[in-house]
DNA sequence: TGCACAACAATCGTATGCAATCTTTTTTGG
DNA sequence: CCAAAAAAGATTGCATACGATTGTTGTGCA
């Protein structure tokens, strides 16, 4: 389980706070599922593995917490989360609701020069489809999230920002534990029309793609209540 | 500037996590605008006032910072957020993106309980638009706010819920800051409109009397950039 | 053998201290 | 008298220390 792999190629980008350096590193692991749902994130441990005191360790812990990607218990410490059905289904109700206003308002705003960064990221997205393994599939969810966190910044709004990629991130972990096949099989031809819908600024046509990539998206989800999962989930943790 | 006086109200309500009473505490004096946008909330000051270490305090300050209710300058401080017209305007689409789909999906969901609720909240709101004076008119923005809030509660989606929350809170900044008229004169009816249409269960009507509502609230605000704030910003801080 | 209880270990919650950094005031040179 | 440098003061950033809480292990008794 190591974790600070990476940690210098986030520090030397941050010297203000060393804080939301280690909550980044920590973020890409999580979504990355280099960290395992449930897995206990000890401030002691956190703290050691990135040669900082607790007292930064806990704030990065804090901010994850904040934005749902680990779940706290008091006097007992910090573990990855483990999103239930329910709190996917929220956060696709979530990107339901936010999604197509967003694509609608990035239609208003998208230039030549996002569009250009739009055909780069369907290439990276393109590059680890073909490739099979784990390792890809992380990438591929990556890059997926990467996708609409760049449509977003299109759209212009440091909330929605914000909230997306909140979204984006507990999007990753919900699909990494429910996901049945290879979700953007389908997913990438869909980004690659919605670009086609922004380059031909048809907010109505962008806004009705996404909203049917979203739902595509849960549809491959297998968000039964399976008897397997809770009773693996009871004696196996 | 007695930020300390109800502690203890919230004090023995939350036992658990004395930072997030000490949070609440003061969202809400910010958003009442007994703490004015720009004034220092030193991490020393507020834990003397609410008789906390700095650690605790600060950890309050930073939670509030990822609401974006105060600004923290590295090695400076933390300050009351001070939302430029730019950032008024991105809470504003934010909201107009976010609500007219919570007022859809409250429509699924609302119970005669419920409606119950909205007509206590209405009555609560009319109370104060009769009365005069900045404390009455402080009561009014929250309870505004608190009608949001019910709603979004009724949708019955706990990311949404937070989503909003941080989205109230701004707009009551905001509308302090850069409101011109009583905001919810009109506001007021408006809500009872929309409960109107939760009760017949008219989702479309609903969403649009949001959309409308919204844009009034933003229509009374005055964003343009005036010579006076810019220098008085620069010379007077 | 099985259960209750107590001691132990691990971890968190919080306070406090020190160094670094920024701001303000004072001092000094022109 | 003014400007620039230097020192003082204030406040944050971070580490560490200590008490409190929780989970676990071991022991005695039924």
């Amino acid at each position: 389980m190591n974790i600070a792999d990476q940690i210098y190629s986030a520090a030397d980008s941050a010297n203000q706070d060393r804080a939301q350096a280690i909550r980044d590193n920590l973020r890409d692991a999580i979504v990355d599922r280099r960290l395992a749902p449930g897995t206990k994130l000890s401030e002691g441990e956190v703290g050691t593995l990135f040669d900082v005191s607790r007292t930064v360790a806990r704030a990065a812990l804090q901010m994850l917490s904040f934005e749902g990607l680990v779940r706290t218990e008091r006097n007992r410490g910090a573990f990855v989360a483990n999103p239930s059905p329910e709190e996917a289904r929220q956060v696709f109700a979530s990107r339901r609701l936010i999604e197509p206003g967003i694509a609608t308002a990035a239609c208003e705003r998208v230039t030549a020069a996002d569009i250009a960064a739009f055909r780069a990221q369907l290439d990276e997205e393109g590059r680890f489809i073909v490739e099979r393994g784990p390792t890809a599939r992380r990438s591929e969810i990556k890059a997926s999230g990467d996708f609409h966190l760049l449509l977003t910044s299109v759209a212009g709004n440091a909330i929605l920002q914000r909230f997306m990629e909140e979204l984006v991130a507990r999007s990753s972990l919900v699909i990494a534990l429910y996901g049945r096949s290879g979700v953007s099989a389908c997913g990438h031809s869909e980004h690659t029309d919605i670009v086609g819908a922004l380059e031909s600024r048809d907010s109505g046509l962008a806004s009705r793609l996404m909203l049917h990539h979203i739902d595509h998206i849960e549809a491959d989800l297998d968000l039964r209540v399976r008897a397997g999962p809770a009773l693996r989930e009871a004696l196996n943790f």
